[in-house]
DNA sequence: CCATTGTGTTGAATCGTTTCACCATTAAGC
DNA sequence: GCTTAATGGTGAAACGATTCAACACAATGG
């Protein structure tokens, strides 16, 4: 299975490759009739352009390296759509990579598109890559940080303020007059777990009287929710926190369905609940479930512009950090009283 | 910027590039010595090896292009992930496109990842792009179809069948007494959609009195579901159908939320509801929700195997079709009799 | 001491496309 | 008819890693 390559589509044509490069990449020019042969040489053979050899000489790609921690998480699918829309624009393609929130795999796609010469480089990175990425914005690779900033602004970057969102939330809770906070979430080497915890934090210590517990899961995920849901269910009623900042809405509907699964626990009644992201499900939720939400959209779209700027800038360029503000949305699940 | 090469290794560490590349490929045949100056040398100047040159040289990419509908449909992140973790057994990467069920979009990801030489290509393909992949085919590009199928048995595949998924919803809604059922979902151009449509038609075609009418939707999308709610709930409550078989559960996911916010009519008594896929937010709905379950991990795995499969035998490969059988999940959506 | 074997290393050819300086041909201007 | 300009087309030189025949050198055996 030789494949076809631009010698072949010349030798057909009868003309030079230099000839066929032309028609495929300076339409205007060629001679009608050169690129009529062309053409039909092109169709007949079933050419196929090797993009190796094309970016080898061109030396950097028109892709778009995108890396996050779980596409699963509509979140990211959202952010994911802005980018790609937004890099359409500009006649470039989105390759994603999912890592599941596992450095390992992180790396992976990191160093994979750092060996593609992908135009830039989108990431929200777990705190173990940042090394890497520094040495590889050395070599000239283009990176935009999402939800991860770096006190040196050596990044770019595109966050959503976690603790201001994480404080919201609490707030909202104490408010609501509950006092026995619960924090399920984790692991808290993810950054926006640990700032969103910190700004829960903070909203306890403004509020005497109120105490805040950890429960601890190992990823974001529905099942992880579950599973803690069930720990919380299975205490004694005094034992239970009265409300709960899940880290994320997955989490969150996690511990919903637990809840409603072990038939103990009412929410809001014994206790309130409120997630993070505001996911389309949070609305359709058993019992619609308040949220902290963010702009994923836009941040993906924001991402690209950014990268954007740097790639073109080339040389000394100011890095840029914008941050979006969260925004409480709220819901049934923690509207009553008790 | 000039970028890093290994001829600059070779220089730094006093060897030939050959050894470098040795040093890189076939540490077995490498002194110590050598070995070190070189990984030093790389370490000293940041080398990031160039995969464009690497694949010109061999041909093929160690990366298999995976192109879906929706990455925000729960039952493609599955499949998704089911792909990445077989793939990654085999030292392969998974990138990801996609297409947001635009057709433009998928013949850009599929000529994009033919052009990269990709290892090979799974794809979930709206109807418009066989033509192309079967002349990719001939180029030597190896393709599974993911829930599609063709008729002479071209490509591997595997699928689940959803004409059986589509005749399992409805005959149950039947069975619990309803009648006059509603089919939500398009464009009827997805194959997922016809077919659980199919189904949809040959169980009330075996049920004397049952009716079936179809409600149109422009995507599979949440968005879309809680429109085509809104509009069944505009209608007279006599002209309602007494139960909708929706083409997935985002789709259902969308009309629950609708109904719910309308206030007028209730899950499951007004209207029994059933969606598919069994997406995690399905168990945790507003009204739990009934669904026809897929092995949304076990198709991306699968299809990795055939692919695998299909590349190792070169020549005369005789392609294999594997169908899953759909499982029917009952919840409170079309518990209640009426 | 020579032949043989083995171990490491080298340099040039190769992959397929793009680019660009240069050649051919024709058209226009005087 | 000769010069100049314009238009198309050509071919060879990159791009950077890999591979492999060929070579250098040392060690072993006779």
């Amino acid at each position: 299975m030789a494949t076809v390559n631009l010698r072949d589509v010349a030798t057909l044509a009868g003309v030079s490759v230099g000839s066929v490069s032309n028609v495929l990449n300076r339409p205007g020019t060629v001679s009608q009739d050169v690129s009529q042969r062309v053409l039909s040489a092109i169709d007949t053979l079933g050419y196929v352009r090797n993009d190796a050899a094309r970016q080898l000489r061109a030396g950097r790609s028109r892709c778009i390296g995108l890396v996050v921690l779980d596409i699963a998480n509509p979140f990211f699918s959202d952010l994911v759509r802005g980018a790609e829309r937004r890099a359409a624009e500009e006649n470039l393609t989105v390759l994603l990579g999912d890592t599941e929130e596992d450095p390992a795999r992180e790396r992976v796609y990191i160093d994979l598109f750092a060996e593609q010469r992908v135009y830039g480089l989108l990431v929200s990175p777990l705190g173990e890559a940042m090394p890497r990425l520094r040495a590889l914005k050395k070599q000239g690779l283009s990176t935009v940080l999402m939800d991860w900033h770096t006190e040196d602004h050596q990044f770019s970057s595109v966050a959503v303020d976690n603790v201001a969102g994480g404080k919201l939330a609490v707030d909202h809770l104490l408010e609501m007059g509950r006092t026995r906070i619960a924090f399920v979430g984790g692991p808290h080497s993810i950054r926006q777990v640990s700032d969103r915890f910190e700004g829960a934090r903070k909203a306890v210590a403004q509020h005497p009287g109120a105490t805040l517990e950890v429960i601890d899961t190992q990823s974001l995920t529905v099942l992880q929710g579950r599973e803690a849901g069930h720990r919380i269910s299975q205490r004694k009623a005094a034992a239970r926190p009265d409300a709960i900042f899940a880290a994320n809405d997955l989490l969150a509907l996690g511990v919903l369905q637990a809840f409603n699964l072990s038939g103990r626990i009412s929410v809001p009644n014994d206790i309130a609940l409120i997630g993070y992201d505001d996911i389309d499900f949070a609305a359709a939720a058993m019992v619609p479930l308040s949220s902290v939400k963010q702009p994923s959209t836009e941040i993906g779209h924001t991402a690209v512009d950014l990268l954007l700027r740097e790639v073109a800038a080339e040389t000394d360029f100011e890095p840029e950090r914008i941050v979006f503000q969260p925004e409480l949305v709220i819901r049934d699940s923690t509207s009553a009283q008790h």
